[in-house]
RNA sequence: GCUGCUGUAGCUCAGUGGUAGAGCGCCUCCUUGGUAAGGAGGAGGUCAUGGGUUCAACCCCCAUCAGCAGCUCCA
């Protein structure tokens, strides 16, 4: 007997040897129809499974649930699988599984699958559709699977084969039963019941991968293929993917004029246009005035330090690779440096040979350094100690790959009492990194960007209150967007790793102290074990932008581990000295990236207070000039970012160009208009707002711009000036 | 960084082993027109850069640089 219990409650109980299918069947008719799969006591599973003398929760998958949806995708691969295999009998499949949208299959296949060859491959997916065959499991003790594999002759599902666990290994036929003519594919599962319910379909691209994203195995190519459950829905996919191009903030910031990238200045150094400057400036005083509000307090440091400065912080050479290269004045600080490097890869223990050999060089170059001496034997610890003395007088420099070292060392320039923390210290900081080749793009991902930083210095106790103003503040940054959808990841420690650095009394403070923070702000939120960095607990901000794709932004970040290398003090109440707590925030994260993500966002159309340009003065005609001049000025004068287009265009042209521009009011001026001594007032959606005088247009530009109106893009302005 | 694709006018892109084209933009002129493109004329290119093959290279080959997609990465 088994016994059924189906999400509601009910319990329904059937003979042994029942098939999850049977049992949908028994539920409704129609939800077999729809059925593709079925969750059992929360694992997913074919509809073939038999089940005897248990009893178990069962739920029925379908289209409607993302669990349904995957199993579908996953499905769909086998059935792509197929159809390159039959077209290109020497394919080799290497692995297949589901992704957001849709699936991909690694394959190993000499030839170059292209776009035509895509056209192909659907057809004959199509024709298995139509074929309706059943996805059939089957099962083998992993041996006798594993001598099947090896006769088959594929290394990669051998080498699937050996990482899957288990006693026994499950194979999908794509067929009734296995046989030389079906294809079949080495596969946990599970399966939709056949391939006609693998919903609609469309390969998208290939591309290629690596073997375990291993750069030294064989690049193998990656098909891609979106999966929906109907034509409908793949059709909304497909828009969604062509309104994100049109968003795309690569097209649109040379459109707009808002910024470029000239190879000739460097690959990933972002130039801002004028255009584009206006967006970044009016960002960065909106969020300097709340700054000022909140008792931060703004300073400026220079885009490199000593190298010195970053072998204290940790940050060199750990992350060498990501930076770019030291600058260096003499061949002397060169070469101690490269001393330091080899003693820093040491592992702690006696000099190695290069570092020997270099050592010998440099005691012959420098008689200075060869009479001191240097200790090859010692604990690398005392060489490294040695090096940095000598390296005092004369070091390189690191463009700057972060703020935190340069705003810890202003903490540390003056004596600090209780009475003095928190200390709070704001810089809009520009800092380089040096991102791989292909990573660089745009405006997202950039070698030199600017981070609207902060960083806060405070007791333990108050840091609490500290963590929670961070986040209000994030909060407020979003808002003042209008990027209200969002949520926040906790990134706590894991409690069996003992990679991380300060007590674990402060952890669970600093920990508690986030949490508290985030649900008193009343905002969605996951926990996360293990994803804490080294130095403390965080907080990261994901935002979903007008077409619902998810950006990590602004986080905050505690750090015990900053205070702890740069020996940061202050005297407490009780007269010692005690160590503060650091907190890292950034609101947008980086400036690049964030104009980035709006330009996308507002796909161009910047709400008034952010618009490059706010308004656009259309005389008709000729006759209109000179009125259109004065509207001008008059614009000018009340600060509004305003341009003049008397040319000799027709009105109609002149409209278009200024909606094209996504300028959001266009003034139409007239002989009318001249006459009564208004303006009439066109939006970049189209919409006709009828005339008004000046001092009533300006009022409520003004109004709008004060209260950062419409922020939701593609809707109308809070403000309507008519 | 890896693999693949791409690089022609300011932009978007055609094109051919015998030294180059369109549309938009730009300039000039005509037009004085009322809510998304008025008309005519003109200027503008070392065909990414450096090598090579060839009687001849924008085109074929190699390298470099840059862009795009994916992989890997992002303190």
């Amino acid at each position: 007997m088994v016994k059924v219990r189906l999400p509601d409650g009910t319990v329904l109980e059937h003979p042994d040897g029942v098939t999850a299918a049977q049992i949908v069947e028994a539920i409704s008719p129609n939800l077999a129809r729809a059925a593709l799969a079925a969750k059992v006591n929360g694992r997913i599973v074919d509809l073939a499974t038999r089940f005897a003398n248990e009893e178990i929760d069962f739920r029925v998958l379908t289209f409607k649930d993302d669990e349904g949806l995957y199993v579908a995708r996953h499905s769909c691969a086998h059935v792509m699988a197929e159809a390159i295999c039959d077209l290109w009998p020497g394919t080799k499949l290497v692995y297949g599984p589901p992704v957001e949208n849709g699936f991909y299959y690694d394959i190993d296949l000499d030839h170059p699958l292209t776009p035509e060859d895509f056209e192909r491959i659907e057809a004959r997916m199509k024709e298995i559709v139509k074929e309706d065959r059943p996805f059939t499991r089957y099962e083998l003790p992993r041996d006798e699977a594993m001598r099947k594999l090896e006769a088959e002759g594929n290394e990669y599902k051998l080498d699937n084969a050996r990482r899957a666990d288990g006693e026994t290994l499950s194979f999908y036929v794509t067929g009734a039963e296995p046989g030389p003519r079906c294809f079949e594919d080495l596969c946990r599962g599970p399966h939709v019941p056949s391939t006609s319910k693998i919903g609609a379909f469309k390969i998208m691209q290939v591309a290629g991968a690596y073997h375990h994203g291993d750069a030294s195995k064989k690049m193998l190519q990656r098909v891609y293929g979106t999966t929906w459950p109907s034509k409908k829905e793949l059709r909304q996919h497909l828009q969604f993917l062509e309104e994100a191009r049109k968003r795309d903030h690569r097209r649109i910031g040379q459109e707009l004029g808002l910024f470029t990238v000239d190879p000739l200045v460097g690959t990933g150094l972002v130039l801002w246009k004028p255009r584009g400057a206006v967006i970044r400036r009016a960002l960065e005083q909106a969020i300097l005035e709340e700054l000022l509000r909140r008792g931060y307090q703004p300073v400026y440091t220079p885009h490199i330090g000593k190298l010195d400065l970053y072998r204290t912080s940790g940050h060199f050479p750990y992350y060498k690779e990501a930076q770019y290269p030291p600058l260096f004045d003499s061949d002397r600080a060169r070469e101690l440096n490269t001393l330091w490097e080899m003693a820093a890869a040491a592992g702690g223990g006696p000099a190695g040979e290069q570092e020997r050999a270099l050592w010998e060089k440099l005691a012959s170059t420098y008689p200075e350094l060869g009479k001191a001496g240097y200790p090859l034997d010692a604990p690398a610890e005392d060489r490294l100690t040695r090096i940095r003395a000598w390296l005092a007088q004369d070091d390189g420099y690191l463009l700057k790959p972060m703020n935190c070292p340069h705003h810890v060392r202003i903490f540390a320039s003056e004596p600090r009492s209780y009475r003095d923390l928190p200390v709070r210290l704001a810089e809009f900081g520009t800092v380089y990194r040096y991102e791989q080749s292909g990573e660089v793009s745009g405006m997202t991902r950039v070698r030199g960007f600017t981070q609207d930083d902060a960083h806060v210095f405070c007791t333990n106790e108050q840091l609490p209150e500290e963590l929670a103003d961070c986040i209000d503040l994030s909060r407020f940054a979003l808002g003042m967007i209008g990027l209200n959808d969002y949520r926040v990841r906790i990134g706590l420690r894991d409690p069996d790793s003992d990679k991380y650095i300060g007590v674990a009394e402060n952890w669970d403070l600093a920990e508690n102290a986030l949490r508290a923070a985030v649900r008193a702000a009343d905002m969605t939120y996951s926990e996360e074990e293990g994803e804490a960095a080294f130095y403390g607990p965080k907080v990261d901000f994901i935002v979903k932008d007008a077409i619902g794709r998810e950006w990590q932004l602004g986080t905050v970040q505690v750090d015990y581990n900053l205070p702890e290398r740069f020996g940061l003090e202050y005297v407490g109440a009780d007269n010692q000295t005690h160590r503060p707590v650091m907190v890292h925030r950034a609101l947008f994260g980086s400036l690049e990236r964030f104009v980035g993500i709006l330009i996308e966002h507002f796909a161009g159309a910047f709400p008034l207070w952010l618009a490059p340009i706010q308004a656009t003065v259309c005389s008709v005609s000729e006759k209109s000039a000179d009125y259109a001049r004065e509207v001008f000025d008059l614009c000018r004068k009340a600060n509004l970012r305003v341009e003049l287009d008397n040319s000799g265009e027709r009105i109609g042209a002149k409209i278009r160009k200024a909606t094209l521009m996504k300028v959001p009011y266009i003034l139409v001026i007239g002989e009318q208009e001249a006459q009564h001594r208004t303006v009439n007032v066109r939006t970049r959606e189209g919409k006709q707002l009828g005339s008004c005088t000046m001092p009533e247009f300006l009022a409520a530009c003004a109004q709008e711009i004060v209260t950062r109106g419409a922020a939701a893009p593609g809707e109308e302005g809070q403000a309507s000036p008519a």
